[in-house]
DNA sequence: CTGGCATAAATAAGTCTGACTTTTTGTCTC
DNA sequence: GAGACAAAAAGTCAGACTTATTTATGCCAG
């Protein structure tokens, strides 16, 4: 997925970094380059290259007469999209997918309000032929078609609020969603009433009603807290 | 700030992450290793770990026979704390701020919300203290004092959310609210009105009245909003 | 004998250099 | 236009050296 392995220090990562976020080092422990190095079979540069990687992403801490130790999980840099997935990965996955579908329920509603606001005519369309691209796989197991719009509509409503922030929110969301039909359990057709939502949410932002638009985002994410038991009663 | 320059590597990135986050090098532009070496006046073995880390942000791309190419904007990893310092430093300081302060009014609420149903006494005392601090720094141009207390308020809500993807975002509205008081207009004394709204929200989270606190920090929000001129009519 | 302080030693990261490999791209020729 | 060739830049490795930091040592004073 994405950029796999480019080169002998991405090998290394894609070892290291799930290691490290599954908790399999726990936090303090220390490791040393050479040792490292020898173990993934690579030159000290190499490792040192990786461990650069490790450290910018506040996963470990590379101090001198010390070695690199690893910090502890409230530190780590847990927005970027690399740690996003090999926690995804991992054995932290389920507590992974609940933060990440709280951060949808907070976010998504605010950029679908914007989104009615700022969304360009060629946006709108897109949303549309998304919220159309749902429909049509709806029924009779086309999982994989509703998903790839599914994805594309949740992406462009990110992208039409017109915030880089929400925008780049985007990959995390289409991993959720991803998620969600394949590794877990998602075998039925999905609920009808979710995906009037979505074509509701579509006529909304092409009308610019903005409220309208929040409120029938807001019952989305609910309806994706429900499916993950977080509720409030 | 935090961490800075902790190796030569970290000094190159000093200067070379703010001018690429900056839009010195335009997307496409194509920088070599070893010309970036000699200027920064280090082995190439460092250069090398300052472009991984580069790459690592999303801000740049190595690729054989070719060099180290700078990526759209649209595919750094604006999260990235190093990121978002890079870019509040900048010339683009005003836009990076209007969207972290869209996103603050997105989430802050969502956690407030949550924090009135998770937090423990500890943190809900913590919150209270925040909250009087404010009060008791709002008058008589204390806006250093007052900033302080602020920041630990809205760190302790996040905190309190019991939702790491929110708690990581202490360090962003620490961000903001100290570029508030620093960089931009903060001459008066805060707005009372805002100080009153803390001090309920912290009473809303102690009495576990979700609904209340979500509302209040929302007002909060909008007046963090409507001081960058981010309304709608 | 004990406490504290200065000094020395050990250790692991940090840095530099130079040689070599690999991949990709552009060009030249047929 | 297809294939072969050459150039360019990143990628890799090995080894020697530097530097900061911690720990251990040992000395003197109390």
């Amino acid at each position: 997925m994405s950029t796999p392995g480019r080169g002998l220090h991405g090998h290394v990562l894609d070892t290291l970094g799930p290691a490290i976020t599954a908790g399999e080092y726990p936090p303090g422990s220390v490791l040393r380059t050479d040792e490292l190095a020898q173990r993934f079979d690579v030159s000290r540069s190499v490792m040192r290259e990786a461990v650069r990687v490790l450290e910018s992403m506040h996963l470990v801490e590379s101090r001198r007469r010390v070695g690199v130790t690893v910090r502890p999980k409230a530190e780590w840099n847990v927005y970027d999209p690399q740690v996003i997935r090999w926690r995804l990965a991992g054995a932290d996955r389920p507590r992974q997918l609940r933060s990440l579908t709280v951060l949808r329920s907070a976010v998504e509603p605010v950029a679908a309000g914007l989104a009615a606001k700022h969304a360009s005519a060629e946006q709108c369309a897109e949303l549309t032929q998304c919220a159309l691209g749902m429909v049509a796989n709806s029924r009779g197991h086309r999982l994989e078609g509703y998903l790839v719009h599914d994805v594309a509509f949740h992406r462009a409503i990110l992208a039409a609020s017109g915030n880089e922030m929400f925008a780049r929110l985007g990959d995390v969301v289409a991993e959720v969603l991803s998620g969600r039909t394949h590794h877990d359990v998602m075998f039925e057709d999905p609920d009808p009433a979710a995906v009037t939502l979505h074509v509701q949410v579509a006529e909304a932002v092409r009308a610019g009603d903005a409220t309208r638009a929040e409120q029938l985002t807001r019952e989305i994410t609910v309806g994706a807290l429900q499916e993950l038991d977080i509720l409030a009663p």
